[in-house]
This record gives C-alpha cells, structure tokens and sequence, in this order.
DNA sequence: AATTGTGAACCTCTTCACAGCT
DNA sequence: AGCTGTGAAGAGGTTCACAATT
C-alpha cells in the first residue's frame, strides 16, 4: 500500500469539516479551488490529496459535498464507533471527557484509568474510574482501540508499556515527552504548549 | 533574516522540555544522539536544527544542558512573560485557565471573553468575563500579545478579525475552521479530533 | 576518541501545467 | 468553457559524511 503523508491525513480531516459545515449550509458542489479558498492552501494540494484514494470529481463540475464528505469520512474511518480509554483523569482527561466533538465523530470514551486512590471508584460521566490492576482485562472487555495519555510526563512511558502488552495499537498523548513503541504502534502528540511557543517564537522575532 | 521552518520551532520546543527534565535531574552534558534517542529523531537533526541560531556545543563534549536549554528559551521568546486573552470560556477554555504548562511558560491569561449574558462579569480565576463590548480598551489596558480562540467554528473569523483590529497579531485558534489574517499576522491551529483521526485511519488500514 | 557544525546528497512534499473529461 | 487528475518540475526538509575542534 501507498505511503501516505501525514500533512495529507491532516488536511483530509480538515476537508471533512469543511464538507460537513457545506452540507449544513446546503451546498450540494464545491470545486477544488473552492475548498482550497475555504482552507488556505492551493487547489493542486486538494487534487492531489484526494487523487491518492480515488477519482471523486467530476470535470467541469467539481465534486459533490456530501459524496466527497462520506468518502473521505470512510477513508479516515469514522464510518465506525471506535472505543477510547482515557488514563489519566486530571484537568486536561476531564476537559476531553467533555469534549462534544469527538463523541460526534464517533470516538467514545469506555473506559478511565487513574492512580489516585481519592479518584478510584468514582464515576464521570457514568463510567467508573479504575485503577491500574486488571488493567488487560477491562481494554478487552471494553474492546479499547485507542488510548489517550493524558498522565504527568514521567509516567507516561510505563503507562503506554502496559498497554501495549494489553494489545492496544494507537496512542493520543498529551504528556509532553516522547515515547517509544515497537514497530505496528501509532504514537500521536497533542501538546497546546507547542503551538504558543511558535507564536512567541514569531512574536520575538 | 533567514526562514525557520515549523518543523524546526516545534522540534526546539521538544529539545527544551528534554533538556528542562535534564537539569532537573542533574545531568550537566548531553549530545546531539543523546538529545535525538530522547525525540526519536537523528543526531543530524538535532545540530541542523540548533546550527540555524548559533554554535552552542563543544565537539568532542556535547552540549551544556543548562546553558542549551536557556539559549533555546531565549530563542522561544520564553524569557518574558506573555499576556494572553481567552475568547470563549466554555469547556476547552476553562481547561486551558487551569492548564498549569502555560503559567509555568510564561503564557499568562490576562483576559477573558464571552458572548453568553450568563457568563458576562463573573469570574474565573481573579479574572472577570468581558462582553465583546470595548474589547480593544481592554487588549491595550492588559497588554494582550496572543489571543486564544476558543469559540464555535462559525464565531471564529468575526472573534479573530475584531481582535486583529484591535492590533493582536498570533492567535491560536481552537476552533477547527480556517481564519483569513492579514500580512504580519500569524494563526496557529489547535485540533484535537486531527490527531485522533489520523489514528483511526492507521488503524483503519 | 568523541562529538560538533555543515555543505552536499538525498528524499519527500508541493506546485505547475496541461491532457482529458463533462 | 470549466474543472479534474496527474506526470514532471520545483521547493523544502532530512540525512549523510567528514573536516574541524576539544
């Protein structure tokens, strides 16, 4: 199979937000030009995206939103639910818990871990807060695809250990420091202070 | 002034947080392939991305972790503390006021705003919730450098514009819509889901 | 002996430009 | 006439490999 770039995963999902709000509003064609506008790139780069997975469009008329959108949404795979551990339930885990937007594209939260003994057994948002014993057998029952690590820095090595002797393949991680992962494991980082730092980079400037 | 490319300012970011755990814990020399083991990166990487603001290792010896580290901060812009405004204080923007990182960075929240009558004049952390009423009084009476924009996707481009007006210039935009900036103005984008789908389609594949 | 700093080589991603389709 | 899909060209980022330095 085709290597696929990052960059080009990234902007598939900002298409399918900007497909989704076209469809909203009604919008039944949109010309790769017309995406390109709606998010400030080029209309080669919104060809050549899509030109990986398909032929989509139609020449002379541009493509169909909620055509386009549905494929795209099928080739991110969010044509189906997926099941989220959260371990991690400080600040930021609550604030995700919440977080309406991935519950809207299918990424359900179905289990919570913490080591703080004050937090163990209690509920959010109905789901029970476990500890970290038996942790193998709830990412089963549970059948947990992606965990998302939203630990203190130096606990999020031991943590993605773990889990991936439980099995589990792809990781969100919102602790600021790398971690390594054998081969057939996904790592993503999430990290808000990055982004403000180019802007106080730039600012210095 | 010479191009640094995003990839190299959030790489300076990661090296900067390596090297802070470093101090800490008492390591006083690190090398280049000690630096790229601890990113999952190369050794070349790491000089590259340093040689394009100075010298700062001894060959032979390595890098002085203290000395590395605040040369990195001080190319950051972390030497100073920045004035932040928050425009939108709903869920993801609560989570950011308690998000200790920013603080410890010197990213301070000197300003919030909201559109919610309900919202309007309490106050979250020492800091009162403004209407959009007088906003540019406000981002000059505090100072503001960089505004947050934590409102819905179809909010974002009248907050940013009204805010550009009134002289901000970098913006972070949680909002997962595209904004249109003048020259001279910089927008980072912050988007959760992004990384999540990108996981779904690893794993989709 | 070890490790940096860097030009050159390499590779990957983006943009161009146009044939081909509607 | 308008717009897509794509090979080729161009730009940009990464890695190599080695002279220079401690």
């Amino acid at each position: 199979m085709k290597k696929i770039s990052d960059s080009t995963i990234s902007r598939l999902s900002k298409y399918y937000r900007t497909l989704s709000r076209l469809v909203e509003k009604g919008v039944e064609t949109v010309s790769s030009q017309g995406m390109a506008d709606l998010n400030n790139i080029t209309s080669a780069q919104v060809r050549k995206d899509l030109s990986f997975f398909g032929s989509f469009g139609k020449r002379g008329l541009g493509y169909n939103t909620k055509i386009l959108r549905d494929e795209i949404g099928r080739i991110l795979g969010l044509n189906k639910k997926w099941s989220i551990a959260l371990v991690g339930v400080g600040n930021i885990g609550r604030a995700l818990l919440d977080y309406e937007e991935f519950r809207k594209q299918g990424f359900l939260f179905r289990a919570l871990f913490d080591k703080d003994p004050h937090k163990i057994g209690s509920e959010i948002n109905g789901l029970v807060i476990h500890s970290d014993e038996n942790i193998c057998e709830i990412i089963d029952k549970e059948g947990i695809e992606i965990a998302i690590i939203a630990v203190p820095a130096k606990f999020a090595q031991q943590v993605v250990d773990a889990l991936v002797e439980c099995g589990v393949r792809a990781f969100l991680n919102f602790a600021p420091v790398a971690v390594k992962v054998p081969e057939g494991v996904q790592v993503k980082y999430e990290n808000m202070s990055i982004e403000l730092e180019a802007l106080s980079f730039f600012l210095t400037r």
